[in-house]
RNA sequence: GCGGGUAUGGCGGAAUUGGCAGACGCGCCAGACUUAGGAUCUGGUAUCUUUGAUAUGCAGGUUCAACUCCUGUUACCCGCACCA
């Protein structure tokens, strides 16, 4: 048979859409699994092979579970909103609306072409009105919940897309979109109180079946730490609240340092003798960049507050304050007591400043370096703390702390609250409306969705104002509440916001009075399986996870997470072992191997390629393998022997295989699940062909990686799709041989194998190696000292020179 | 600096979790069929001084037995990064 793919490709995916089999059913009497990858933003230069990793994997998965009688939930949808396509859209003045339609026509077609069982009904836009209602009405609840708010602070800024940008946008002090570099700006911005669901977001992960990595990372982004508050009086009359991990080193702080964005620079201003090298300094801050604060981070800079001192509460020494860069005003309380002897930060500050250094750790050499050990060290110079160790120094003080007012205990986290605002077009707009008389008042849920107005324009401004500002008459509105006039809020929504939950989508995605019906996320919800990269472990995936959390705590879902397991595939670079890049020209295409090879082969390779988890490297000339494999299976086909006939040597090798696949499945390990069809298709071969039934559960084990070629095969036993049949079963007893071939050691050396049956005893294993020619003759002289026995693996003599 | 990970033939990678290192595939070599082969088929393929010896980044250790466990060390990759 001449292996035309094209054909047989075309064909079944035209009778698997016909016959809808990948509808998931709403039958919810089902068992059921939803597996889930991360909906595509659909960009212009279309898919890349890099998607059909993950894609396939799942697909893999899906397909197999389906096949055990699971009611299976396999979505796709689009991520459509952007800078990106607004990006596009200024460059070549089209609308983005009609890039995104393009885009997303192009995306639909590569990923049909694959052959993946996805419900196709299902398919969500995240650009959609009637899908960005819901997300509007999640924020209009998060408003009501106080869990939304305006605030001026201090954002990122992108010089080239004239936009806000969240920190986990910020790469290296560059726009991740557009390389270009990022300043801090003080601006009016939305934000999303993540960090009021902190505490949980950490706690739960230690239920969740998500790989260790990505679990790690989320529990360092929250950054959780333990130490204490405390309160500072000052000469100016206001205290300054500091926080801590290092509370037992209260006695050893010499000095205070306050962020230059801190506000009491401003309340002090009359106290204040050397003002304006203050505000110099704080000038000078601003207008770094966060890449130009992290070269500069060797050398501490700083300018004394002259005018102001500090009282430290423990001794009532007065210490002196200053303003440096090296303390964040997002971090804690934006101030910090300095203790060089024992913070390595401090120490270099004092050295720079010539300030004292007082030892109240013992058990480091102060002279050298800051001593920072909290696990051992007796307190010295510390008063009541005098001779305690670190840990229960610490304790006593925070007692101390709270006994006198001067501090409580206290937690703090790295995470910060979501700045969620960008001042662009192509976003789902943000549903408030500002009143003078009344404030912020949120669109009223009727009349959601907030559409986005269709402009001609929406080039960023220079003024850092949103396109839509200048829509007047959209902007000039009614207040809900009084009725008087009002504008519309003009920013929009960050990329991360439609995504935070389209998994709720799916399970029921045509809903026009809920974001989902109560009884398909009963049913569906969580997602079994979610598979995405690494590189949304802190952005993507910690956003909706809490937006999950506040839908729990409102009652809309039922579950506290969304994703009961995540796993995370490795990238492919280009041939050479290089990222690819249009630059490079190392860009494979997925379009051009499906038209080379034909999807199936693709599917196989891909999965074929390695460690799924770990980084990948193209190789055009090993895909050739998986081409071959096919073809061998299509040659197969011809051997196929009629009737029962079989061997007991193959029947054991088909259950070793089946058990194999079937794990392997589920561990992720695809590569070796196709080594292992490919044995035994090599094996099938050598004895001449395998029986009917052999070779249809061959194809089987195959069909969830190569599906068209194997339903090709499958059509002339008339026995209905492969799709809808069962997944094989192997039975445990027949996966052993009935003899094996041992390896025989002598003193932990190979000295020779021998063939012994598989259920031998020790004593039989062992007469059959010594009577063995090889062996007799190594053990001649020998004296037998320890014979081991490992069954069905090896025997290894332990002798000793005979006397 | 902190956190996570990796290291095995010419290449991608296996190794039932302490039990024959190199499965499977690519590449390469030889042969067959061919006017032809960058098609297909068959066989071979870790290295060497080959009755054997040496090999899983490097140096030790535990064990009858170590890619696997322990100690130390080097290199590379990926996050985060003045987080008090």
């Amino acid at each position: 048979m001449q292996y035309d793919f094209k054909k047989i490709e075309k064909k079944w995916q035209d009778k698997w859409a016909e016959q809808n089999v990948f509808a998931a059913s709403a039958d919810a009497t089902k068992k059921k699994r939803y597996a889930l990858i991360e909906f595509p933003y659909p960009s212009g230069d279309g898919l890349h092979v890099g998607h059909t990793r993950p894609y396939t994997a799942m697909d893999v998965v899906s397909r197999k579970h389906r096949m055990e009688g699971y009611n299976i939930l396999f979505p796709m949808g689009w991520d459509a909103f952007g800078l990106p396509t607004e990006n596009y859209a200024i460059k070549h003045k089209i609308h983005p609306e009609i890039v995104t339609q393009k885009n997303i026509t192009r995306f639909r077609e590569q990923i049909k072409a694959l052959g993946y069982g996805i419900d196709w009904d299902r398919e969500i836009n995240t650009t959609d009105p009637s899908y960005y209602k819901w997300t509007q009405w999640i924020f209009l609840k998060m408003f009501e919940k106080g869990l939304a708010y305006k605030k001026k602070t201090t954002v990122n800024w992108c010089t080239s897309c004239l936009c806000v940008l969240a920190n986990e946008e910020v790469v290296d002090g560059s726009c991740e979109r557009c390389s270009a570099t990022v300043v801090h700006k003080e601006k009016e911005q939305w934000m999303l109180k993540i960090t009021a669901y902190a505490e949980r977001l950490l706690n739960d992960l230690d239920d969740l079946d998500y790989i260790e990595r990505v679990k790690t990372s989320q529990r360092n982004w929250i950054g959780r730490s333990v130490g204490a508050e405390v309160l500072f009086s000052t000469t100016a009359g206001d205290d300054l609240r500091v926080f801590t991990t290092r509370p037992d080193t209260l006695f050893g702080a010499t000095y205070m340092v306050i962020s230059p964005e801190h506000p009491v620079i401003d309340q002090w201003a009359d106290k204040i003798s050397n003002l304006d090298a203050i505000r110099a300094y704080r000038e000078e801050a601003a207008l770094k960049s966060d890449f130009e604060r992290s070269e500069l981070a060797k050398d501490k800079t700083g300018v004394r507050i002259e005018g102001v001192c500090a009282i430290n509460p423990a001794n009532g020494e007065e210490i002196p304050v200053f303003v440096s860069d090296y303390v964040l005003m997002s971090y804690g309380t934006g101030a910090i007591m300095a203790v060089p002897a024992h913070d390595t930060r401090d120490y270099e500050f004092a050295k720079t400043f010539d300030l004292p250094i007082v030892e109240v750790v013992a058990g480091g050499d102060i002279s050298k370096e800051a001593f920072t050990d909290c696990e051992r060290g007796t307190m010295i110079n510390s008063g009541f703390l005098n001779g305690l160790p670190v840990k229960d120094a610490q304790k006593k003080m925070i007692s101390w702390l709270s006994d006198n007012g001067k501090g409580e205990a206290k937690v703090n986290y790295k995470l910060r609250d979501w700045i969620f605002s960008r001042q662009r077009y192509w976003g789902e707009p943000i549903p408030i409306v500002h009143c003078e008389k009344c404030g912020f008042v949120g669109v009223p849920e009727n009349e959601l969705p907030v559409t986005l107005p269709y402009v001609e324009s929406y080039e960023p401004t220079e003024t850092g104002e949103s396109p839509l500002a200048k829509i007047t008459e959209w902007v000039n509105t009614t207040c809900p509440t009084c009725g008087g006039p009002a504008k519309r809020e003009t920013d929009t929504m960050p990329q991360w916001a439609g995504s935070s939950w389209y998994y709720l989508r799916y399970t029921d995605p045509n809903n026009d009075t809920a974001l989902a019906s109560p009884d398909a996320l009963n049913y569906w919800m969580p997602v079994d399986w979610y598979n995405g990269g690494m590189e949304h472990t802190t952005l993507h995936l910690l956003y909706s996870r809490f937006w999950h959390k506040f839908l729990y705590d409102i009652g809309v879902v039922p579950t506290k997470e969304p994703y009961q397991k995540r796993t995370s595939h490795g990238f492919i670079l280009g041939e050479g072992g290089e990222k690819m890049s249009k630059s490079r020209g190392n860009v494979i295409n997925p379009d051009d191997i499906v038209r080379q090879y034909g999807a199936d082969t693709l599917r196989l390779y891909i999965m074929f390629i390695g460690d799924f988890e770990k980084t990948a490297v193209w190789s055009n000339s090993a895909i050739k393998g998986c081409s071959r494999f096919i073809e061998k299976v299509i040659a197969l086909a011809e051997k196929v022997k009629p009737g029962n006939e079989y061997s007991k040597e193959l029947e054991t090798a088909m259950h070793k295989t089946i058990r194999k696949v079937s794990s392997d499945i589920e561990e992720l390990k695809f590569n070796t699940a196709i080594a292992a069809m490919m044995a035994l298709v090599n094996q099938m071969a050598d004895v001449g062909g395998p029986n009917e039934a052999e070779f249809q559960t061959l194809l089987k084990l195959l069909h969830p990686f190569a599906p068209h070629i194997t339903e090709e095969l499958y059509e002339k036993y008339n026995k209905g799709m492969l799709v809808m049949s069962s997944w094989p079963v192997y039975d445990e007893a027949k996966t052993v041989d009935d003899s094996v071939e041992i390896a025989v050691q002598v003193n932990g050396k190979l000295r020779g194998t021998v063939v012994i049956s598989s259920t031998a005893e020790k004593d039989e294993a062992v007469a059959v190696v010594k009577a063995d020619e090889k062996i007799a003759a190594a053990l001649a002289g020998m004296q037998i000292v320890k014979e081991i026995f490992v069954p069905g693996r090896l025997v290894n003599l332990v002798v000793k020179p005979a006397k």
